[in-house]
RNA sequence: GCGGGGGUGCCCGAGCUAGGCCAAAGGGGGUGGACUGAGGCUCCACUGGAGUAGUCCUGCGCGGGUUCAAAUCCCGCCCCCCGCACCA
């Protein structure tokens, strides 16, 4: 046989694909059209140039790709479309990071990527940036061996595209989806933005939490406490203040409240806030306040520990519950008894003091983790004791007598809601990670944004059609749905718009642009058409909301729209014929992380837009792509181009790699020596198919070998259907080269040649079913075998059931087995072997042996099998057991030779010239007799000949 | 906290929804051998332990249980990963 050196080979692999990707360029074989033939219309989730391609991200497109090929193979007009999404933020704060000449990214690109130093400098051009990488990921889709239809690529900011986002909003707007409402976020207020994640230092992300805000009155004004635990407020026998820091009288809630200065600042992002005068700390402990729920008077009190830029700065003392709060006390020397408010099953009265008592806390930090301690705890296991009622006053007392018994999240809700209620207390809402930095260097607040428009993916309505939708909708891998049922049930209102980034206007209100992930939902629908409204040459203010009702939606009068449009009747129509013929989608793919956001609102905007009869038929998720075990990240700097990657490689082993080596679910570990496993078993296949010099002799060995691959064709087929790619390849690419080999040793210890057309239809049938995975290859070897079509346009095979032989598979089973038992022996077998006999039984027990698996396979036991037989001597009884436990253990394989009649001897001696070359030993077959018996003293039974080694 | 997914042999990873073919697929790695000028190619054998005979023991996160029989079913516990919003 000839062998290629790997290096070699890979090389090889690379010229391959380059000429097959131009082939198919140029022949134009993956431009799809509408004709008369079923159609497979597939989506993966556009990029986001704001980077190129890495091999993590290869692993989606990949996986689409492959089906998609599948799926055309399999007789279907198989549309794959790619575009660009430039909508959003990441792209200009990707920009602004180059041109502010951030070390890490710009090292990166440089080295990582190895983009041109002279090109670096134009990253900073946010629409540079996104066309250059677009135009880097495009050759990287190329190269990995993408079957798209590149006539339809577009971007999110192309002007027919805004055109179509407007539709899409009116369409959304017009339904009742888009509502006007405040929203909570994080904010610069030096910028005077909202910040996220990739706005923050160290890529923080701003988490906002709400504290319920208390109002301790007092002579100078409310002491606004702010509390996480308002259930508390019964054993509060004090409030705490900073004394070295500064307060605020303020006009807020309609009254007069103290806060600290600082908060006094933040809350302004949040309510009115008028500032009446200034005091310190340390004054206002000379007054007193009044606890609103039990009525008493309690003491204002100095503790460094609270922190003035943290809520309000303003705390309330629960000694009981909070370790802080006894141990400061304590140390204060203040004598007042903690109130217990919260039992714990095994927990003592004053858990706080309990806990400060034993564990000696010699720091804040340690108070603090006593702290989150003592909250997990009581949050989750805490009951509101009853013994607080007494302590109510007066008036609240009927009202609070539930809350007695109640577990803490409910009696917490109850007192909030009280307190809301009676206006002695309120809600804030504060950064909850703080501090929180800007890039900028100023700390984040929390801002309550007016008048922003939501996509109200709480609406009731549109919720139970999102929900049907998915019902419908079928879901690869299924286990995924869970999932998807989740987000559709936790979605909520969801801003719609942002103030700055790239996109399209929000039609109604111009100052704001559609947000990125809202632009993105049903623009599937617009590959169908962007080629041709490129090709009729229409502008965009053609693209009014009439002419997409009538393409999209068939609404409105042909002739009308096509005059008040000045468009002609026949693009029109043409428009909405190749609409109607690709939507609806049939799948589409993504990663995992889409599913709460991306693939949920994909799923809302269809059900939301379009007749249920467009509804997008399927989606299919992957999991993510680790290098060498690890995740791929910046900071471990062990991102792998995918391109680099390619020419190292090959395309169609990366295209393995990253869709086939592991479930689709799971997360998949790209290895250097898993890609090198890859390579040289195509290689494998590559060698094999240059094999010439075999004979035409067909035999056993031959029958076997087809029995093997056409059941291989039939059991692939379905899982292909179904993306069970890892064990498609397990069948293709390890386990067909290990019959290969199998079916080489039986024809070698025959003492003969291999026959040359059963290895070609091998190798032909193979290249076909690999096709999906390594096209290039593939492509190359169907036409080195001399066909001049294209491979990725033939016809999956169909497997020929005739040739599915079981007997020659069984009984070639059942010598490997022969194989095993006999090796087990000479494992242990001291000397030097030289021969082996086989002494087969006669059959005379078959018949027993087939009750006994009729007796199992309906479940029976040992005792049923007894009573069935009711044997006659005691040996008998002995016979009968050592059978029963026999069958029990039978492989299937000899289970299956038990039922199919066939003549032991004939069987085994059959297997005689593979036991022999496979042994390297004589072999030999007798009847096992009563003399044998006693001979060697060993016992034979169906299919478990006496086995002698000489 | 809520929701989801996991813990399997040196490593990665199937199997566990339908309990017996499971010492547990497949790949990687390792050891020995064949081929070869040489091989990082290819092929064969071995790769939990013990054993002069196809067996026995240990074993699939931990601890119990059900069963003739459990990686697979039930109960309890421990640990890990992912998502939780205006951000792609």
């Amino acid at each position: 046989m000839i062998t290629i050196p790997s290096q070699e080979f890979t090389d090889l692999l690379n010229e391959i694909s380059k000429k097959w990707q131009e082939e198919w360029s140029k022949n134009r074989i993956f431009e799809a059209d509408p004709r008369d033939q079923k159609k497979f219309f597939t989506t993966v989730a556009f990029p986001y140039p704001n980077s190129p391609f890495h091999l993590g991200h290869g692993r989606t497109y990949v996986t689409g790709d492959v089906y998609a090929r599948f799926m055309r193979m399999r007789g279907y007009n198989v549309l794959f479309p790619m575009g660009f999404h430039f909508t959003g933020t990441p792209i200009i704060t990707m920009a602004d990071d180059v041109a502010k000449g951030d070390k890490d990214l710009l090292d990166i690109f440089r080295n990582i990527y190895e983009i041109p130093p002279d090109v670096i400098p134009k990253l900073s051009d946010p629409l540079f940036m996104a066309n250059y990488f677009k135009e880097e990921i495009k050759a990287a889709m190329r190269e990995i061996g993408l079957s798209i239809d590149w006539r339809r690529e577009f971007t999110t900011i192309d002007p027919h595209f805004s055109a179509f986002i407007v539709w899409q909003f009116s369409k959304l707007q017009k339904k009742g989806y888009v509502v006007k409402d405040t929203h909570p976020v994080g904010w610069c207020p030096v910028h005077n933005l909202p910040v996220g994640m990739h706005d923050t230092k160290g890529d923080m992300e701003p988490e906002i939490g709400e504290y319920v805000v208390i109002f301790f009155e007092t002579k100078m004004g409310s002491l606004a406490a702010a509390t996480l635990r308002p259930e508390t407020i019964f054993g509060a026998v004090a409030v705490w203040i900073n004394p070295k820091a500064t307060y605020a009288v303020v006009e807020s809630w309609g009254r007069r409240v103290i806060v600290s200065e600082r908060a006094a600042e933040k809350l302004k992002f949040q309510i009115d806030v008028k500032v009446l005068e200034k005091v310190n700390g340390s004054e206002l402990l000379k007054i007193t306040a009044i606890n609103p729920v039990t009525g008493k008077e309690i003491p204002v009190l100095p503790a460094d520990f609270v922190d003035p830029t943290t809520a309000t700065g303003v705390v309330m003392s629960v000694p009981a519950h909070a370790p802080f709060d006894y141990y400061y006390l304590k140390k204060a020397k203040v004598s007042i008894e903690p109130i217990p408010v919260v039992a714990v099953e095994g927990q003592g009265e004053s858990p706080a003091k309990e806990l400060v008592e034993s564990s000696h806390p010699k720091n804040d930090a340690d108070l603090k983790k006593l702290t989150e301690q003592l909250y997990r705890l009581e949050y989750n296991k805490g009951v509101m004791r009853s013994d607080v009622l007494r302590l109510v006053k007066e008036e609240l007392r009927a009202e609070l007598s539930p809350i007695a018994g109640k577990q803490v999240p409910e009696a917490r809700k109850m007192i909030t809601d009280l307190l809301l209620q009676r206006k002695a207390g309120t809600k804030i809402l504060e950064i909850m990670n703080k501090p929180v930095y800007c890039r900028c260097g100023n700390e984040v607040v929390v801002k309550i944004l007016q008048d922003q428009w939501f996509l109200d993916y709480g609406n009731p309505e549109w919720k139970a059609k999102a929900k049907k939708l998915l019902a419908n909708m079928r879901v690869i891998p299924e286990e995924t749905r869970k999932d998807f049922e989740y987000a559709l049930d936790w979605l909520q209102k969801r801003a719609c718009a942002r103030t700055r980034g790239l996109g399209t206007p929000l039609p109604w209100d111009k100052k704001w642009i559609i947000e990125s992930l809202s632009d993105s939902t049903i623009y599937m629908a617009y590959y169908t058409l962007s080629h041709k409204l490129r090709e009729f040459g229409l502008h965009p203010s053609q693209l009014t909301e009439e002419t997409w009702d009538y393409i999209l939606l068939g609404e409105g009068d042909v002739k009308a729209v096509a005059e008040r449009n000045k468009i002609g009747i026949e693009a029109l129509q043409e428009l909405r014929r190749h609409f109607t013929y690709w939507y609806p989608l049939d799948l589409r793919h993504s990663g995992p992380d889409l599913i709460p956001n991306h693939l949920s609102f994909f799923i809302f905007n269809h059900a939301g837009i379009f007749p249920e009869d467009l509804w997008p038929r399927g989606v299919a998720v992957n999991g993510f792509i680790l290098y060498e075990g690890k995740k791929m990240s910046k900071s471990l700097r062990n991102i792998v181009p995918l391109r680099k990657a390619i020419r190292t490689y090959g395309a169609d082993v990366i295209r393995i790699a990253l869709s086939s080596l592991v479930d689709m679910s799971s997360d998949a570990n790209f290895t250097e020596a898993g890609a090198r496993a890859i390579t040289d078993n195509l290689k494998r296949f590559y060698e094999l198919m240059q094999m010439r010099s075999g004979s035409s002799i067909d035999g056993t060995p031959e029958r076997w070998l087809r029995s093997k691959l056409h059941r291989l064709v039939r059991d692939v087929t379905p899982l292909m259907e179904s993306m069970r790619f890892r064990e498609v390849i397990n069948e293709l690419l390890f386990n067909l080269s290990s019959y290969i080999n199998e079916y080489l040793e039986m024809v070698r210890s025959e003492s003969r040649e291999y026959n040359n057309d059963v290895i070609r239809e091998v190798v032909e049938t193979w290249t076909k079913l690999m096709s999906p995975f390594a096209p290039h290859l593939t492509e190359e070897m169907w036409h080195q075998m001399g066909h001049n079509t294209f491979l990725s346009l033939e016809s999956w095979p169909t497997p020929d059931f005739n040739k599915i032989n079981d007997e020659v598979e069984l009984e070639h089973e059942y010598h490997k087995l022969l194989i095993e038992d006999i090796r087990a022996i000479l494992n242990v077998y001291k000397g030097k072997p030289s021969a082996v006999v086989l002494y087969v039984h006669d059959g005379s027990l078959n018949q027993v042996v087939k009750s006994a698996l009729d007796v199992l396979s309906k479940g029976g036991t040992m005792k049923d099998f007894m009573q069935m037989n009711t044997p006659k001597s005691k040996e008998e009884a002995r016979t009968l057991q050592r059978i029963m436990q026999y069958v029990t253990e039978m492989p299937e394989t000899v289970k299956r030779l038990v039922l199919s009649n066939v003549n032991e001897m004939d069987v085994t001696r059959k297997g005689v010239p593979f036991l022999r070359y496979k042994l390297n030993l004589e072999v030999e077959v007798l009847p096992y007799t009563q003399e044998v018996r006693q001979k060697i003293n060993k016992e034979a039974l169906p299919y478990r000949p006496a086995i002698l080694v000489k």
